[in-house]
DNA sequence: GTTATACTGAACCATATAGTTCAGTATATG
DNA sequence: CATATACTGAACTATATGGTTCAGTATAAC
């Protein structure tokens, strides 16, 4: 019944609701790390961003692979096209609400003046 | 330390992961609506519609005035602008990440080729 | 072979989220 | 005035989140 939903997008959006997960992000788009050195940077037990990265991993942001003891995490493939899409849609959806209610405004306007001359 | 924290980011995200509260932005992009409408809309109670709308104002996207019984909401002036910008600047990131790794599968084509020479 | 490193998983904690019900208050309507 | 409507707030439930500790396992280094 409910269609509004779209877990892939709350998935996305949730996974960019939290300041470390963007930092991280931030941070892959320099250069591959593993659990290890983003724990460190972010002042936080590897559980904790382990943690972070699954989150990330989930949402398609992120991809690991774990070579000996190491686990490397880089930038997944997803690039962050719906959320783009998503919010880009809601822009065009705001400037024609808004330039609906200039129109309105302008209306009144004139009922007023037509009024005054009254 | 942790000054990857940005509460607005968050707020805003956080509003946007879920369907509902995304539903209820293209709703308002729509046509205003009272809390019973966007209730009855997405059929929940006034007090879970309440509820969302609450998180919805609290990031910014939405503005609510009440007039007799009836609150009305309205989206607000946050138009996703910062969101639009941190996700523009994450797609940058990305793009020079692969476009990096690119090189770097090209030079070790490269050193393969001359491997092959030898 | 011992020790250090890197991660993993379970369990726990505090708080937040998404929803409900129920009992109000305030405002319209007849 | 009586009743219906629209919302509000408190309290409760179930589940998720962001973090921890602690006890492992697997691998690398000496």
């Amino acid at each position: 019944m409910v269609q509004y939903n779209n877990d892939t997008l709350d998935a996305a959006f949730a996974a960019l609701s939290d300041g470390t997960r963007r930092g991280v992000l931030e941070q892959l788009g320099r250069a591959d790390a593993s659990i290890t050195a983003l724990a460190r940077k972010f002042q936080m037990t590897l559980t904790g961003m382990k943690k972070h990265v699954g989150v990330l991993e989930h949402a398609g942001f992120v991809t690991t692979q774990k070579i000996g003891r190491v686990r490397t995490c880089k930038l997944g493939l997803r690039r962050l096209e719906e959320e783009a899409v998503w919010i880009e849609r809601y822009r065009l959806l705001w400037d024609a609400r808004f330039d609906a209610l200039e129109m309105i405004v302008e209306e009144l306007k004139q009922k007023e003046k037509a009024n005054d001359r009254d």
